[in-house]
RNA sequence: CGGGGCGUGGCGUAGUCCGGUAGCGCACUCGGCUGGGGGCCGAGGGGUCGCAGGUUCAAAUCCUGUCGCCCCGACCA
């Protein structure tokens, strides 16, 4: 078989992109840094979407969608948001282009008044609006989530991981109570764990940053950090309170029930595009992508196998009833009767693309009333009868769901360390995986550690390791132990 | 912004040092044999070698400039 795949063992970023490419997620664009999302990844983020925004439905959140463009002055309003944003912004400074000999060029006199910035995020556009939206206790909550584009002018970037532009969903929810916002954007937090977990299959775990690792313009952000296979961590996920921060930039008050005018309380949270380069390292191998059932464009693939049209006739005849039955249980199928193509490049391309059902029927197959079924996730085949296939395929699949999230926490677990010592630390964090240790809070130490490590507090965990110490490095005391990873 | 690499049919590349008919694999088209893990044979089509100058009888190859992309670092989701 032709290798297109580099291993994982030999180059991990070059097999990323291998995977990638062979499994016609993405292109690389024309414009550096930004990305041609293909119909096989762009699949997987409508699954994506479709999920997500059914949580946050449920959770009480409405779609909406404010404009691209900001007006360049709504950026310095808040300091910190000014200073996190500032160096990635793109502007726009003009409106038209004119003809030249050899093309157009900028038409200096289409000069803006204002230049408008391209939103890298949208609090502060949302802000302005949210001011004129909100006069009394009675007008609050607003819980409002927006699937959008943002650009972000990247120095490096990596397809899905970091590109200049990616998709994403924000939600921006404005509450009459610290307490309240507080409780948002914990509860979006676990809404984004429990997405990562029951659909990503992807193990994450959830935490508050650094101030170093904070938002811009948030007092706290919250986040889910997910393990790569390579032992570096992501983050997947992020849920900022925002505390009064927009409201008092923004002059967005409210009449509360006792008279007094107060600001409004904040939250805002996200996940992008960048979850499916998560999705693509937390489980895929040397021959391609491996995707859970329940974000796969397609589950299952049926691909005949004959000889002739005698053969063909009957095989079609037989996968049309089980693809009738799967279809009835809900499972996504696909008929892959290409004619140019043979049955073992079949297996290699669906392979390649993830797929995490294949079922091959041949005349053998016909004749018993067998089918041949093989699993993506761990690459086994087994003859089972047709009897019963819809049923046994769906638990198959459930199966694989389970068992994928199942190996993936298993593998966070066995490249997760505790240490008490600095020297240990040092060593062991060459191997990769998390590292929970004990840090005296200060962001000097903090930045000693990635300077001679490359290694970053991911977050303070939320629940885990709150037993007090001393801090690895400098021996001062620590109420718990944090954790630490070299990072995407 | 530093370091490295690369621009040659749709894709991947050889050729560049040492100038002389642009080659190979995959893909594509046609015909046939095939078909349970990326098949085989035969016949075809397709490239002004990133771009712009220069040197030369002659440039993918040498010189100058320029544009772009990828990878690795510093900054960030």
């Amino acid at each position: 078989m032709a290798k297109r795949i580099t291993n994982r063992a030999d180059d991990y970023s070059q097999w990323y992109l291998d995977v990638i490419k062979e499994a016609k997620l993405a292109d690389h664009s024309p414009v550096r840094g930004c990305m041609v999302i293909r119909p096989n990844g762009f699949s997987i983020w409508e699954k994506m979407k479709a999920a997500l925004d059914t949580m946050f439905k449920e959770t009480g959140h409405e779609n909406a969608y404010f404009p691209l463009f900001i007006p360049k002055s709504f950026l310095s309003r808040e300091a910190q948001h000014v200073e996190g944003f500032a160096k990635e912004c793109a502007v726009i400074t003009h409106s038209r282009l004119k003809s030249v000999d050899n093309g157009v060029e900028v038409d200096p006199e289409s000069k803006l008044e204002e230049e408008l910035i391209v939103r890298p995020t949208s609090e502060t556009i949302i802000w302005d609006a949210y001011r004129g939206w909100i006069q009394s206790y009675r007008d609050l909550p607003i819980l409002i989530n927006q699937w959008a584009n943002v650009v972000r002018w990247e120095m490096r970037t990596r397809l899905f991981l970091r590109t200049m532009e990616f998709l994403w969903q924000e939600g921006h929810t404005a509450h009459a109570t610290e307490q309240e916002a507080v409780e948002e954007t914990l509860q979006m937090l676990e809404v984004y764990r429990t997405f990562a977990e029951e659909y990503m299959a992807m193990p994450v775990i959830t935490g508050v940053k650094t101030e170093s690792e904070r938002f811009a313009g948030a007092v706290d952000t919250y986040c889910i950090e997910a393990l790569m296979q390579d032992g570096k961590a992501l983050q997947a996920g992020t849920s900022h309170f925002l505390g009064q921060n927009f409201a008092k930039a923004f002059d967005v008050k409210f009449q509360d029930r006792d008279g007094e005018h107060k600001y409004v309380w904040a939250s805002s949270w996200g996940v992008s595009t960048r979850l499916i380069g998560g999705l693509i390292m937390t489980h895929s191998d040397d021959n391609g992508l491996v995707l859970p059932p329940k974000l796969a464009p397609v589950q299952v693939v049926v691909v005949p196998i004959y000889k002739n049209d005698e053969e063909k006739l009957a095989v079609a005849e037989y996968a049309a009833e089980l693809i009738t039955r799967l279809k009835h249980s809900g499972i996504s199928v696909k008929y892959d009767d290409r004619e140019n193509y043979k049955p073992g490049w079949k297996f290699a391309e669906h392979e390649a693309q993830g797929v995490p059902v294949r079922v091959a029927i041949g005349p053998r197959d016909v004749q018993n009333g067998n089918l041949e079924v093989a699993r993506r996730d761990t690459l086994e085949k087994n003859i089972r009868p047709m009897e019963g296939a819809a049923e046994s395929i769906a638990e198959l699949l459930e199966t694989i769901q389970n068992e994928m999230l199942q190996r993936a926490r298993q593998r966070m677990n066995e490249a997760t360390r505790i240490t008490d010592s600095y020297h240990d630390f040092k060593r062991t964090i060459e191997d990769g995986g998390f590292i929970y240790a004990h840090w005296d809070g200060t962001a000097d130490t903090e930045t000693l550690i990635k300077e001679e490590t490359k290694a970053t507090i991911r977050c303070i965990p939320l629940d885990d390791f709150a037993e007090p110490g001393h801090c690895m490095v400098t021996g001062k005391p620590s109420a718990r132990r944090v954790l630490f990873a070299r990072s995407y």
